[in-house]
Order: structure tokens, then sequence, then C-alpha cells
DNA sequence: GTTAGTCTATGGTCCTACAATTGACTTGTC
DNA sequence: GACAAGTCAATTGTAGGACCATAGACTAAC
């Protein structure tokens, strides 16, 4: 009852001054299919229940109901994947179940910004200046017997880095920052200290200037960072790293020439 | 000389020792093709060349040039367009760009994060009461006549809405805090307080905590820190910012019976 | 009871065909 | 000559079908 042939000069009613009744509507965007199922499904799962683990329906079950066709229903669950939001399993009594976004998957987004935009080192340092302090504070409050067990590990790993093995030496660099912001037990802060300061030795690595001399002098730093968290004296640890991230910028300045100018494109590691 | 027959009953090996010849390969993953293309593309896009505008192959190019089926490559080009590394558009001259990562599409991300993992609000307090301070001594030290011109217009609107329409006090309250944000000429920086912030205030929205007298606060807030970025004082910035966030903070706590229980799993914004 | 094989629902991949889109090109009209 | 309208063609968007690969559960055999 709603096809008459009268209405038929309706939609695409030849020319006419069908458009000039209608008046601000600018641009109207026609969303892909995959796009809006993803973004229902996205909604879905954040506002209501969906427990952890809990299965989405199957693919063709989502085709039978929202009557797309399988390919855009697949590439809905993709996007959702590369969110974080679903992960699937081939196989009977497989599926795409419902997970949480990792601090990787975060950090790894956070990479692709820096890198894609060309942040600039010395913005890096900025943030790095913000974060770490913090990160060191809340460690010296909250750091267990195990997150300094971990740390005395790396500890012993780095010292022995420090004289044999330099790509070594910067890995293990890195993996003491973030021992530092998981102890700090902020999971938002620890993906974004860790992938911030990842990012800044990444870069000194390619710029190669952790002389003997740097070396001596970061193993020093992290001593006395090291003392205030297990002191659990969280204004002297944030005190010691505030010190530690400017000396760190300031050698990094000094090395390349002009900080402000570096920028992230360089060779592209792989996060996630 | 490993693998004598003696060893057999090791694994779940009745059936010959056909395995025990493998040493340590464990658990082997078979990546989909669309996760390798994406993953290829995205390395190609990052390190390379590869400037803003330019044209990927188009998905037929791709499918001849791969030897995947169409299917596949659209699967990992959903992918590279979620992580906002290309856009693509229909018709003729189009196809998929390369395009940078948007502040829009990074703050998504970490709000999928947060909602996603309930971070606990008492941990975004900590985040923010990291950022915002040196968010503020770089405002102070870099702001633009322009920077200052919006800022002046949001207090406008805020010191309306104050008294007449709550929910758009908090959300020009958000505003100001970007707006600020902005003024710091810190893309990372404005990126990661930004939704941080944005997610504090929804949580003061559901909570309905914004009282007359908070309402008088945060303006009296506002002009002392507006005052200090404009003079160009960083110090004084940072300080007031950071006795700012910590009332903020307070107050929260005090409000909500346990701020540290209370997670970000509410409505589901819309962000990207 | 342990092993080996079979079953089957599910995602993974490929193929083909057509619809929708849109910028460039061509033609027409004044 | 300038502007409007229409045509064209390459490209993405969508649908539908077929088959393969996977992997947990079940069953049978030893």
């Amino acid at each position: 009852m709603e096809y008459g042939s009268v209405m038929a000069t309706d939609l695409h009613a030849t020319n006419s001054n069908a458009e000039t009744m209608l008046e601000g509507l600018g641009r109207i965007k026609v969303p892909k299919s995959s796009d809006v199922l993803a973004e229902r499904l996205k909604r879905e799962i954040l506002s209501d229940g969906y427990t952890l683990g809990a299965s989405l329906p199957t693919e063709r079950e989502l085709v039978s109901t929202t009557g797309l066709s399988r390919g855009s229903v697949r590439e809905a669950l993709r996007i959702l994947e590369a969110q974080g939001l679903v992960h699937t399993r081939a196989g009977r009594y497989g599926g795409t179940t419902v997970s949480q976004p990792t601090a990787d998957h975060l950090a790894s987004h956070i990479n692709l910004y820096i890198k894609g935009r060309s942040v600039t080192l010395s913005a890096l340092v900025e943030v790095r200046l913000a974060l770490e302090p913090m990160v060191a504070a809340l460690a010296a409050e909250r750091r267990t017997e195990d997150d300094l067990a971990v740390l005395r590990a790396i500890t012993k790993r780095i010292d022995w880095a420090a004289e044999n093995d330099l790509s070594a030496f910067l890995e293990e660099n890195v993996n003491w920052h973030d021992a530092i912001a998981a102890a700090s037990h902020n999971d938002l802060l620890h993906a974004f200290a860790t992938s911030v300061s990842g990012l800044m030795f990444e870069a000194s690595q390619i710029k190669e200037f952790a002389s003997a001399e740097v070396r001596q002098r970061v193993r020093h730093a992290h001593a006395r960072i090291f003392a205030a968290i297990e002191a659990g004296d969280a204004e002297l640890a944030r005190r010691r790293v505030e010190r530690d991230v400017q000396a760190y910028a300031a050698i990094l300045a000094a090395t390349v020439v002009a900080a402000s100018d570096v920028t992230m494109a360089d060779a592209s590691r792989e996060p996630v």
C-alpha cells in the first residue's frame, strides 16, 4: 500500500526545484554498511552487559539478522578487532568473543599517532616530563616486593649489558622504565608512559648517542631512583626522576643539532 | 642426539617420536591474510615516503599483485582505516589515500581503553594530575593572542551557562580545558589531556555533583588560571592548575562514596 | 583408559556479478 | 564564449555462493 504509481516523482524526481525546498542540509554523507554495523556492535559491547568472554552472534547469524552480506559483516568485525574490542577464533565452538583492548594495543595506536603525525622529539620530551615523575611517585607508594624483584633483575642485566652489548643495554633500559611504570599500578599511566619513553629510546638508538659516559650516568640515576622507590619516598622519587628526564633531554638536545626539528619518522617497529 | 626412544613418554607421545626432533617451537600461529597485508601496507606507509595524500594501489591492483581475493584486500584496508592510516573514497579518481591519524582518532582509542578496561576514576585523576599542570605551563609560555581570544569567548559562555543551563555548563567546561590544551601547542599532550579530562567530566555528569557552589569555585579557578596563562607565568599556571585538579578530585571523592571503586562503564559516547 | 578417527559448526578464502559513486569529459544551449 | 546538462568510465560498495581450514566434541577401537 505504499508504492502507488502516483508518487513516482518523489525522490530522484527529474530536476525541477526539488532541492530548493530543503534548507540548510549540507553534504549528506552515506556511511558504509560495515561502519554502521561496527558502530552498533561497539555500542552494544560497551554499554550493555557483554561480559568479557561473551560470544557475539556468528557471522552467518549476523548476516541473517542484519540483512547485510557476509563480506560487510566481516569488514565490520575487522574494524572491531582493530579496536581491540573483539577477538575471533576459527573452528567449531570458535566465533568472535568480546575482549578488552590491551595496553599494547593502546600503545600501538599512540605510536601510530606519533609517527604518523611526525610529532617532534621535543614534544615527546615534554610529555615524558609530565608523566614519568608521577609514575615514580606512585611507584614509590605502591610497589610490591615482586615489583622490586623485577627491577633488581633488570638492573643486573643492565649492568652486564652496559659493558658488553649496546643494543641489549638500550632494550633493557626500556624494560626498566616499563617495570617502573608497572609498579605504579595505574594501567592508563603505564600505557602512556611506556609508549612515550619507548619511542624516546628508539630515537636514542638511531642517534647512537649512548656513549660510555652516558651509560654510566644512566646506571647511576637508576640506582638513585630505585633507592627512593624502594624506600617508599614518593617525593624523593618524583624529584629524582624529574632531574633524570631533564638531564636526558639535555643530552639528547645537545647531541642532535636542533631537537625541535627532529620527528619520529624512522624505521617502523612492530607494536601490535 | 637428544631424542632416544627412551624419552618417548614425554609429551603425549605414544606414536613415534616425530615431534621430539623439533625443539622449542611452540604453538605455531597462522596469521590471517588480511592481517599480513595490513601489516605490510602499514609498514610501507610509515617507513617509506608515501607523502600525506599519496594514493595506494586500487583494490583490484592489490588483488593481482598479492594474489589474494578482493575480500581479503578489503578487510586489510578496513583495518588500516580503523587505525587512521588511510582513507578511501568511492567513484572514479577515488581510491584509498594515505592520511594521518587525527587527535580525535587517538582520543577515541584512549576512551575505548579506559571504558573497556574499566579504569578507575581515581586512576584517571592521577593521570590528569600528571598532565594538566604541564599543559598549563606550556600554554603560559606559548599561548597566542588567538588562543586567549578563544578562552575569553568560552569563559563568557560558561558564565552564562553557569546560572542557566547545567549541561551546557559542563560541556563548555570541557571546551575550556580543550582550549588550554590546544594553547600548549603540543599535539600529543593535547590529545592525552583532552580525552582524559573529557572522560572525567563525563563521569561528573553522571554523578550530577555540579552544585551551585562547585560551579562558582570552577569559575573562580578558571579566572586565576587564565590570568597566569595570559601573563605568561608558567610556574604560576602550573601551581594553580595543580591545586585546581586536586581540589576537583577531592570534591569528586567526597561526592562519590569510594572513588577508587568507580569505573568508567557508563553510557557510550561517540568519539570517532 | 588411552588412542585414533570422525563429525560438524564455525571462521577463512576465493570467485563472480552488479549497484552506487563521482570526477572528467562531451555536448548542447543561449 | 560561458554556462548548464548529460554521458562516460574507473573505482569502491555490496551481495551471494561455493568451498577450504580449523578445532572442539563425540565415537569407536584397541
